[in-house]
RNA sequence: GCACCCGUAGCUCAGUGGAUAGAGCAGUGGAUUUCUAAUCCUCUGGUCGCAGGUUCGAUCCCUGCCGGGUGCGCCA
């Protein structure tokens, strides 16, 4: 990575130059965000010009004096204030474009230390199908995953499936009162959604519907036979068609680890947190308080009203002996922890939920767990109104149902093409176009706005969307099937037109993007930065023939034609975007 | 009441303690006998919610206010 190693050589500048740098400071070297002074840039005599008090301009042309970068830089220059500005040469950039072209990881070196990441996400409920609302965790745990894996660390992703909670309460009802067979055989998820709406409303209006429903859910955590069996068929039944729109979506995971799986350890966490003085029963609940170890501002515990902190407890034990989505994920936290040997877990899991998961890392800190946990957390998606799209009764838009769409109209577009295609291969098309272009409307935005759903967005075939990225890659391929004879790739470069520096710079910039991204689990920083990839090449694309070039020039854009073809499907495949020789 | 998130072009959204704040859509005018036009190139469009403060430099950090969203003991 150029960044880096500008980074270092820096650092060896200031020694060189007899220069003490503060305690803990390194010099930051970045891409540069206005190109024409050059491609890389640094703040760092303006930064120290201040505590230095030296002129920033002089510091700069000290540190520039004394900076060894003949290797990598035919420029380097001081600019406005005090920016140190690098300009590559072309012998740099031609060896990495090598690297790019030889590299199994496309020129992106591994972390310097690699953990043990357990990756949280998707989470869909037992009974109910999937919704525009599973969209965010589903899609960005996926491409987190996948980075964390690509850059060296070991990884397990985990499908927390809803599949324990107080919703099979009414469900059980629903079905010993409600179902009809006929409707279950047809469409289960379908009848099993029927149902529960039916008894939800019943609760609703009759508190004793309620307490049956109560008492459904403690039979069945009581280890009832009956109930067990109901509750195994509502879990095989919704298992069946995910796993199909998992497989339609090319998402896999390496567990279903649900919250059933957690049930037999919830009564012994309560019973230890309670015995070492962590939990507490309070209004016959068992109750986590505030220990009062840190300020209360940054207490999770702790809530102000008026001028007093109140207690806000982290319930684990209902009074009536039922637990909690917190006692399941402190279960969860010690499974990970002692079976996967986890040291960082990541949760990919709304906004809305934050309080929930300070309040359960906070005490799962006192049960002694050191393991690193991150709430990954995600804005929400809005209606049209601008509220949140309900779950719980109100209607929305099923997951199932935009895939289907997205795929049925980039089969429209593939159709508009006279290739002389199969349907076959057609179909094959539109499932990786359709299924990219809502991964990327989702994965090209930043994850903690929220969203108005938009179905032009989700579907849209133009502008900064996947096929726009695919179509740039299918021009790679293109090239490379009309080729004639065998050609050997040097990745020397020798350049003519100043789309195939600006090309070759952006090329080298994948390895540094991959990495930031996992710095704040943002996947929009690869999305943005692969949209700039294509843009460019078209650019070049339109600029620069490459098979009626010759020589070096043929040489040089057909090294440049293969490595974005590198760096594009394996970018897009970061954001689990797979891709297509032709479309 | 308290906490967190958000407020950027007509619309939908990127972005960063730095140099002239960007893209897509919409609007405008062009480009194809040439490697896939699901493309490229033009132009139009901004008091970065408001007011202070810190800084050599603030759209970004801090404080207050206005507006929107979410969360705050027995749902998940």
């Amino acid at each position: 990575m150029f960044r880096a190693v500008l980074t270092d050589r820096l650092q060896a500048a200031f020694s060189a130059a007899d220069l003490a740098l503060p305690e803990g400071f390194t010099p930051a070297v970045v891409i540069a965000s206005d190109t024409r002074f050059g491609d890389y840039q640094s703040n760092v005599a303006m930064v120290l010009g201040k505590q230095l008090k030296t002129n920033p301009r002089a510091l700069a042309e000290q540190i520039k004096a004394a900076l060894q970068v003949e290797d990598l830089c035919e420029k380097v220059t001081v600019d406005g204030p005090g920016f140190l500005n690098f300009t590559l040469s072309e012998s740099a950039l031609a060896t990495k474009l090598g690297g790019i072209i030889r590299d199994d990881k496309v020129g992106v070196p591994p972390v310097a230390k690699a953990n043990q990441i357990v990756v949280d996400f998707s989470a869909p409920n037992i009974a109910k199908p999937m919704h525009v609302g599973h969209i965010r965790s589903t899609f960005i745990g996926d491409s987190l995953a996948r980075i964390a894996r690509f850059i060296g660390h070991q990884v397990i992703t985990d499908n927390h499936v809803g599949d324990w909670g107080t919703q099979f309460g009414m469900i059980i009802h629903g079905w010993k009162t409600q179902l009809d067979q006929e409707s279950l055989k047809k469409d289960a998820i379908h009848e099993l959604v029927r149902v529960y709406k039916t008894v939800n409303a019943a609760t609703k209006a009759d508190e004793a519907v309620l307490e049956v429903c109560k008492g459904e859910l403690v039979k069945l955590q009581q280890g009832d036979a009956e109930n067990l069996g109901i509750w195994k068929e509502c879990v095989r039944l919704t298992l069946e068609q995910l796993e199909k729109v998992y497989g339609t979506l090319d998402i896999k995971f390496d567990h279903y680890l649900g919250e059933s799986f957690y049930n037999d350890a919830l009564a012994p966490l309560v019973e230890d947190m309670l015995a070492q003085g962590i939990a507490t029963i309070s209004e016959g609940a068992t109750v986590v308080f505030s220990d009062g170890s840190v300020k209360p501002e940054d207490d999770p515990f702790l809530i102000k009203e008026k001028d007093d902190w109140k207690a806000a407890p982290c319930i684990i034990r209902k009074s009536d002996g039922g637990f909690l989505y917190a006692t399941t994920d402190l279960a969860t936290i010690d499974y990970r922890v002692k079976e996967w040997q986890a040291d960082e877990i990541w949760y990919v899991v709304g906004a809305p939920q934050q309080l929930h998961f300070r309040q359960v890392f906070a005490a799962a800190k006192r049960r002694g767990v050191s393991t690193s946990m991150i709430h990954i957390a995600f804005g929400s998606i809005l209606g049209p109104d601008g509220k949140m799209f309900k779950t719980r009764s109100g209607e929305t838009v099923g997951l199932l149902e935009v895939i289907e769409e997205a795929i049925e109209r980039a089969r429209e577009a593939a159709d508009a093409k006279e290739q002389g295609l199969s349907d076959a291969e057609k179909d094959e098309i539109a499932r990786v176009i359709g299924t990219g272009a809502v991964k990327y409307a989702e994965l090209s935005q930043n994850r903690l706005t929220d969203y108005k759903f938009s179905w032009d967005k989700m579907l849209s075939l133009q502008g900064n969307t996947a096929p726009y990225l695919l179509n740039a890659y299918v021009r790679t391929r293109s090239i490379f099937r009309k080729l004639e004879g065998a050609v050997t790739l040097t990745g020397e470069l020798t350049l003519t037109d100043p789309a195939e520096r600006l090309l070759a710079i952006k090329l080298a910039q994948f390895a540094e993007t991959t990495h930031d991204v996992l710095l704040d689990h943002k996947p929009n920083l690869l999305a943005n930065y692969l949209f700039e990839l294509a843009n460019t090449y078209h650019s070049f694309y339109e600029a620069c023939p490459v098979l009626k070039s010759e020589g070096a020039v043929r040489n040089t854009r057909l090294s440049l034609c293969e490595a974005t073809s590198r760096v594009l499907k394996t970018g897009l495949g970061l954001l689990g975007i797979e891709t297509t020789e032709r479309m």
